[in-house]
DNA sequence: ACTAAAATTTAGGCGTGCCTAAATATGACC
DNA sequence: GGTCATATTTAGGCACGCCTAAATTTTAGT
């Protein structure tokens, strides 16, 4: 039986596994979910009596099939439900986040299903993440981190980080959305601001918030 | 910290407690949620301590005011959701049930909102049960049991429990619906069954199944 | 009223998932 | 290679919500 914490351990560990060989740590764990050390440790011995996850002790844990394939489950519940919400429920962006979260153990195979019809099978959720097929298909394309981009260059923004509410609203007002096209005019020294140049206006963004936002460079003359 | 699992019990007194002053045993509520007796004692102890409802010892217990609105709350959410599944996202009426008693503890009041107002402020659920609003009205009305209605009567469907979903699609086949008008031809003794007269076809119907749909008389001429 | 059956509560135990504190393993530095 | 800081695991405990079995109270019948 997988119980509703066992999937959140499990979705954790794939998100946090970026690398495909990649061990995640055990503390990485514990500070992503806001649990102790020790809580994680108890729950991966669970996760791996089970065949889920491969655990070295003391060396982190790695997703077998059968984990991936439920975290990805997981996954695609969740950025269905969070695109479900803003385009058919008319929810603002900065809300669906922790609405998914509880929604995504919950439904049923056929409440995912009618989603995905409604939406025309999307790939995309609204904070610019890769829907997981139901197959588990799942290209997750690695962007950029808008903090890290030299003065100068052009870039489109393709995703944000969606756990912080506040900071969905500030970019929504920014412009600094999925899609928007960006030029970074100028970069304060340690680690001061950013001054970006979004639809002809220029804004000051603090480093802090520039490593939420994930971009394309955009080549020379592209549309 | 009001939890699930007291979510799930204050919804099933108040659904059971159908006079506004009766208590309800504890094995009624047992029965209903199918757990012992013992796990019901407990679960009241707490709920009593936390003043959601009142329990006279070995007498039943019966809901404070505070506990009757988060029931009524619960079974907003639970009848909205029914309703939004069906309607919106093209659910049978049979698979509805489940799915609501799993999101009706997760939702968010926003989310409500976004549901009841994309279906115009409902006040009838799909099996013909009356949404509570938001601030807790609510006028159940009290319908016949089908399976005690005279022979020769004519009455037009109200309700259906809608618990067991193979029931739900045997009704919908025979066209039991909520608004059905329907003639009770004859019943047969000993528990027979009954035959009605539902849209010009005579269809035979267990006591049984009978149990389960509420209709109201028709009055002669009546529209 | 007394007794037996039924309903209810108490007692004790289990699995889950969390915690803190203590023990232990790792890895980096000298 | 030893030592120390850090990471991880173990040990022990707690709240929740469930269970069965035993004790208790209520109730109905004689």
């Amino acid at each position: 039986m997988i119980t509703h914490a066992m999937e959140d351990y499990l979705k954790a560990i794939y998100l946090l596994q970026k690398g495909k060989e990649e061990k995640v740590p055990t503390s990485v764990i514990a500070q992503h979910m806001h649990v102790s050390a020790a809580s994680v440790t108890g729950m991966i011995r669970k996760l791996a009596s089970m065949e889920l996850l491969n655990h070295n002790s003391y060396h982190g844990v790695k997703l077998t099939e059968g984990g991936e394939k439920i975290a990805q489950e997981v996954v695609r519940h969740h950025r269905l439900l969070e695109l479900y919400l803003v385009e058919i429920m008319g929810f603002t962006w900065d809300k669906v986040h922790h609405e998914a979260d509880k929604l995504e153990h919950v439904i049923s195979e056929e409440f995912e299903e009618k989603m995905a019809e409604a939406l025309g099978h999307p790939t995309i959720d609204p904070h610019g993440h890769t829907i997981p097929t139901k197959e588990g298909n799942l290209k997750e394309t690695s962007y950029e981190i808008l903090a890290e981009i030299d003065a100068g260059s052009f870039v489109t923004v393709r995703q944000v980080n969606d756990g912080i509410p506040e900071m969905l609203r500030y970019l929504a007002g920014l412009g600094l959305i999925p899609g928007a096209r960006v030029q970074v005019v100028a970069k304060a020294p340690f680690n001061g601001p950013l001054c970006l140049k979004i639809k002809g206006c220029e804004h000051h963004v603090g480093r802090e918030v520039a490593r939420n936002v994930f971009v394309e460079m955009s080549v020379q003359g592209n549309d």
